[in-house]
DNA sequence: ACATTAAGTGATT
DNA sequence: AATCACTTAATGT
């Protein structure tokens, strides 16, 4: 399948035309493995990212290096910290890693400003920054207000969400990694959401039943 | 059979 | 909620 195939198949729903066949042009066909990164905190950005199948996850960095997951982004999805970025031109405040085997196309950031002319473009660009403002908002909430108990439901949730399976295989260390906590402390919290009914636990995988 | 890795648990801060 | 110390269970060689 050629790349513009690629996008007819996939983003015809949410393009005009004309803007299909300029993405046709331009854009770059890229296929990621699972835990590949895509982008490191200070790395330049030089496109933009639009997913066709599986998903990326965002983490934030601080300064001891320690990583906060932050969001999922999805088929459909771009990344708004990337929009963000592109339009002064700066660098990467954020992490990019493949949360599972992903399909996606590349488009260079100076496409951003020129295709806002297209009323489809605009719908899509303002419509991601909208979305994941939201999203940054929850990832707050999580952080500031949230308990434990509450931050990992979530955060199985949103996986659950962007794998598209309610069974993960993850270990309760790789939790304990994404949220920055203990894995003592997941390892307890999990237990007390099976016992709710809430999943099911495996060894290297959790079953979220009650979604 | 032995080593390694994942997960469970009580006690302490 | 985090850490320590220890146990138990599953898996790999």
């Amino acid at each position: 399948m050629d790349t513009k195939e690629i996008i007819t198949d996939n983003f015809s729903f949410l393009f005009e035309k004309s803007l299909l066949d300029e993405l046709s042009e331009i854009a770059k066909f890229k296929k990621v493995e699972k835990d590949e990164y895509l982008m490191d905190i200070g790395q330049e950005m030089v496109f933009i990212p639009l997913i066709i199948s599986g998903s990326i996850k965002i983490f934030r960095t601080d300064d001891d290096g320690d990583d906060y997951i932050l969001y999922f982004i999805e088929g459909g999805d771009t990344c708004a910290m990337t929009l963000n970025c592109c339009m002064k031109g700066a660098k990467s405040e954020i992490k990019a890693v493949a949360e599972s085997d992903t399909e996606l196309i590349l488009i260079p950031i100076n496409k951003l400003e020129d295709w806002l002319h297209y009323k489809s473009w605009r719908a899509f660009v303002f419509g991601s920054y909208n979305n994941k403002f939201t999203e940054m908002l929850e990832a707050i909430d999580s952080l500031a207000f949230m308990n434990m108990n509450e931050r990992i439901l979530k955060y199985l949730k949103d996986k659950v969400v962007a794998n598209k399976d309610i069974a993960l295989s993850i270990t309760h260390n790789i939790i304990s990694m994404e949220l920055n906590t203990s894995r003592v402390v997941v390892s307890r919290v999990l237990k007390k959401l099976e016992m709710d009914g809430d999943i099911k636990l495996l060894r290297k995988q959790i079953i979220v039943l009650n979604f």
